[in-house]
Parts: C-alpha cells; structure tokens; sequence
DNA sequence: GTCTATATAATGATAGAC
DNA sequence: GTCTATCATTATATAGAC
C-alpha cells in the first residue's frame, strides 16, 4: 500500500455523515458523555445503521480521530517552508497554524483532548503523534535560528518551541473563558495576537536599558 | 454569614473520603466517565451511603468543585506580593503557581477541565472565577512595571498575562505528553522551566544587534 | 450513618425484516 | 443499507432494615 492510498480511504455519504456528526459530539462532549443514540439522531440516520459501518462505540471514535488526524497533518504540509529567516519562519508558521486551528476547531479539540487527558491509550497515542510532530518543526526553526546567529545560543530550543505551541494552543483552548473576560482586547484579532506574541518572544518585554544579553 | 464561615464548611471523616474519591476520579477521566459505584469502591463505602451524604451526581460533582476551588484560593493568597519589583513579582508569581499546579494537580485539572471545556455550566462558572482571577492578577502586575518603567509600554498588559499562564497551564496539561518527547529536556526541572520562560519573555529570543526596541 | 436489595431508565449492541 | 423491535448490561437513584 503506497503513502498517497494511505490518504485516501473513501467513505461512503452515509458514513461521512455519521463521522461527522461524531467529530462534532465527541469533540465537545469527550467519549463517555456522547451516546450512541444522540449520534444517530444528528446523523439522521438509527443507531443500527451505525453498527452496520462501524463495529462498535470505540471503532467510530477511532475512525473519528483518524479522519481528524489525516486533515491535522496536511494542514501541517501546507505550512510548509516559504522563503525568509528563521524568525520569519516561526512567525509564519504560528500565525498560520492558530489560523488553522481556529478553521477545524472540532479535529483541534478531538486530538488534544486526546493528546492531553488520560484516556483511551491507543487514541492518544495517535494524537502525541500530532502534537509532537509540531512540535519537532518548531524546534527545528529554532535551532536553524541559532545556527544562523539570529537567536540567542544560550536559550533552550525546545522550550522556545513549547512556548510558541502552548501560546497558540491554550489560546484555542482557553477561547471560551477569555471571551467572558472583558480585558482581554486579543480575543477578536488572532492576527494582532500572534504578531503580539512572537513580538515578546523574541524581543522581549523589558526596556532596552533593562535588558541584560 | 462572615467571610470566614463561608471558607469553613466542615465535612465529615465520611464526607471527606468521598470527596477525596471524587476528586481524584473525576479529575482523572470526567463526570460522565466516574459511576457512582467506582467512587464508592474508591471510598470504601457503598453507593446508598453517598446518596445519603450528598443529594445526586451532580450534586456531589458540585462539592467537589468547592473544595478544589477554596484550596485553589487559598494557594492563590499566599502567593501575594512579597517585596520587589514588578519584574521579580511576575517571576516569583510565575514559579510559585506552577509549584502549586503540580503539588494539587486534581484541584488544578478539575478546574481546568471545568473552565476549558464546555460542559455543566453553572460549575464552568466557578472554574471562570478561579481562572479569571490569576489572570487579573498577572495583568495588573504587568501594567504596574509599564507604570514604573520598567516594561516597553507598547505591549498589550493582558496579552504578557496571558503568555505566561499560557506556559504554566499548557506545561500541567501537556506534561503527559512532552513526558514521550525525550527531546524537551526541562521536564524534569521546574524551576529552570520556570526561569527560561520568564527570560524569553522578559530579553526576548534575538541576539542584541537584531533587536528593534 | 451505613448497609442489602431493588426500581427505573438509559446505554451499547444485536436479530431479523425490508 | 436502512430500519423496528429487543436484549443484556449498567447507570442513577431509592426503599427500608439495622
């Protein structure tokens, strides 16, 4: 089986429609919380229906995550080298994977919800997957930054990654919170937050004459 | 009622064993994924007796949310300001809350699970509390040392805020996962996660010819 | 306060007709 | 492929004895 029919693996409507009634349900619910019952009737389609396409509860959610997997990492490809810095890189690459995250919420929420509660084992496996696969890239623009004599060589290239993942994935996670915070004036420019968070990352927030490297 | 008593709410050795229970199951898979029958086995006690302590589920759920809840306040005061600079605060404030988050990781995860998720709404509003008001904490630090000079004033205080809850709450959640990643090597070291965060945020990631401000 | 036993409803899953 | 009807299991919750 070659690497392009890996990527294919067709649905039929029906099964499209029952997968993407469960992305909607157990990204917002998690498993336990979403019955088979509520699935049908999104699907519009009976719960036996179901069993027919897929095995079990357990199956679908499989079935689910992978279909949200396979969209995660050609999101992933598409953001792929452009021309410029490292540090222009890393930009690019935050702003343009917040912009995608915001653009598939459910296929976000379904692999960290995964990735990062303690469930079903075999999923998050999966999931760590995506998530360290970002996870690699960034750190890998950082060190070329350093190689290059744009970044400091004494900062820890996988920590300048984390920080740039949990800036943009808490933000994703943490949209619903903020939103009912007032002060928060980021919530309805992403573009305007990530500049506003490379912009500290690498400048800093101290004064020039505070600074101390 | 005084502002004391409503911290005080005792509970019984009973009590107590259930909500200890229930905290740590809850907090581990979610409400809908703990029975009742599991949290009476945890507890040692059987599942008539916790309806007798408690009205149902949801209300148990509820008791569970305070008590994480108050211990969460309670860490938070201890927190305040010792003396020093804004910049020394955040910092101080940073590596204190993280120490917390990882010495009460069930309260933390409960209220997390609760402020980031969307699911029973009127305790997502107590978890918002608990959120909210870390964040108004840190905002206000940031805009003192903008007031003393001692931070660029061309940031956006509650963007800074939100960075550096970003890095401790995306670390908590994500430390299951960057636990496979052998290739992040501040897993193991708190406080010198901690500490370079704080410098990348304060100097910022570019060599001193490269920086603009 | 704590238990055994049980009522009631919902769940995951299947049989079998069309 | 899709349905109605149903099974077996498990869930929340309660009655009532001690």
């Amino acid at each position: 089986m070659t690497k392009q029919d890996k990527n294919k693996k067709t649905y039929s409507s029906g099964e499209k429609a029952i997968l993407e009634a469960a992305e909607i349900l157990f990204a917002e619910k998690g498993f336990d919380a979403v019955s088979m019952s509520a699935i049908a009737k999104m699907a519009n389609t009976s719960k036996p229906n179901i069993y027919h396409h897929f095995k079990n509860k357990n199956d679908l959610y499989m079935a689910t995550m992978e279909t949200a997997v396979r969209r995660s990492a050609m999101l992933l490809d598409t953001l792929e080298s452009s021309p410029g810095s490292p540090g222009q890189h890393l930009s690019d690459f935050a702003a343009g994977q917040l912009k995608n995250i915001l653009e598939h919420k459910n296929s976000t929420q379904l692999i960290l919800r995964e990735a990062l509660m303690t469930s079903s084992e075999n999923a998050r496996v999966i999931a760590e997957n995506v998530v360290g696969n970002v996870f690699s890239r960034l750190t890998a623009m950082v060190e070329q930054g350093q190689k290059e004599g744009q970044f400091r060589k004494d900062i820890d290239p996988t920590l300048a990654a984390f920080m740039m993942e949990a800036a943009n994935m808490f933000f994703f996670q943490a949209r619903p919170v903020m939103k009912q915070i007032p002060e928060a004036n980021f919530n309805d420019d992403i573009a305007a937050y990530s500049k506003g968070v490379m912009d500290i990352i690498f400048n800093g927030m101290l004064l020039n004459e505070e600074k101390k490297s």
